[in-house]
DNA sequence: CCACTAACGCAGCGATCAGTGCGATAATTT
DNA sequence: AAATTATCGCACTGATCGCTGCGTTAGTGG
């Protein structure tokens, strides 16, 4: 007890009351526009009482940065393929895939307009899988691609159509981007 | 009077409300947090009484749209520097410059927020831009590129850094994407 | 210059939000 | 099992938001 000062209780009641609420924010961007998204309105959907909202985040900006950053962390699986094509056409697709959801579209929208972390939280773990498959492909013995530009170019095009378009890109067109950057951009 | 019903009068009065009301938007986005952008907030910088803002736009999304619209809008000059490699360079370091600025960026990212149509707002007239040096470019005789695939690879990147990056992208790393996507992915 | 009416200001009314003590509950430690 | 305390529910208050009639101002066309 002699560290700082905070004893964190992550028990059965605290984790089902996040639970809920975490379900009832997405809920209720999937429904209704974001304008609505109120602490008392996500406590009223989570059968929750709005002072534990205002307690535990304080404001919809730090709570949608708590559902953004657990929605889009650990969620999809890295396929090991053998190859750095199959790798990262099985996962970009997945990520087209979950991108191209409008639920999720919301989630990220909101996230996005709550502040300048918000954004980051939608795609941190995105770069962390992305260098997860380019180091395998390293310790293979293959190329060594920079993930900084792997990123620009793969996660770029598919988070600007999904956000700046009005339809989101397909898995197919993910795959057919991972196969024009590595037959086209691999170190020329 | 037989068209529809409505007679729009933008004289000058109603001129200098709009413009105040945008200024106060922009204003308020810069300093402090999206939470607190209400439409009474934005009356009272803007020296306007509430009740115009509710009448002529009704909702803070609609009245983002409206403000995003017209701040990205003709607002830059597609310059004719003689060839693509230069009109491209030059027109994508000056959109760089424009969302590496923070107010800027605050106003996207509360465009983005406010619903499906915000992105688009941000994002609209720069496809148009674009279009029209790709368009030129066919004029002189030149290679005629994909203006949607041009937008995904160029101006995907950049957004996606500033949206989704603690730090954007800067002009000269715009000139460097425009020269690479050029030489190597010109129709291979 | 005058009539017309779109657009704005004013006053005010629920409804809801943000926030605060205080007691109760339950997770964790000893 | 008992003590400790993080966490939650309850009751309550001030402030603000969203919205609506109604009168006034000022662009616009004849």
């Amino acid at each position: 007890m002699a560290d700082s000062s905070t004893q964190v209780r992550p028990g059965g009641r605290s984790a089902k009351v996040r639970a809920a609420v975490h379900r009832a924010v997405a809920e209720l961007l999937a429904e209704e526009e974001a304008e609505t998204l109120t602490l008392p309105a996500v406590a009223a959907r989570a059968g929750v009482h709005p002072t534990t909202l205002y307690r535990r985040w304080g404001s919809t900006a730090q709570l949608l940065n708590d559902v953004a950053t657990s929605r889009f962390t650990g969620d999809l699986v890295v396929p090991d393929s053998g190859s750095l094509a199959g790798d990262l056409q099985r996962w970009l697709a997945d990520v087209a895939t979950d991108v191209a959801d409008p639920d999720t579209l919301a989630l990220m929208r909101a996230a996005i307009g709550s502040g300048p972390a918000g954004g980051c939280a939608c795609t941190e773990d995105r770069h962390r899988q992305l260098g997860a498959i380019i180091r395998r492909e390293q310790d293979r013995g293959g190329t060594a691609l920079d993930v900084e530009a792997a990123a620009d170019f793969l996660l770029g095009p598919l988070y600007y159509r999904a956000i700046f378009t009005p339809e989101p890109a397909s898995a197919d067109w993910a795959r057919t981007l991972v196969s024009t950057y590595l037959t086209t951009l691999r170190t020329p």
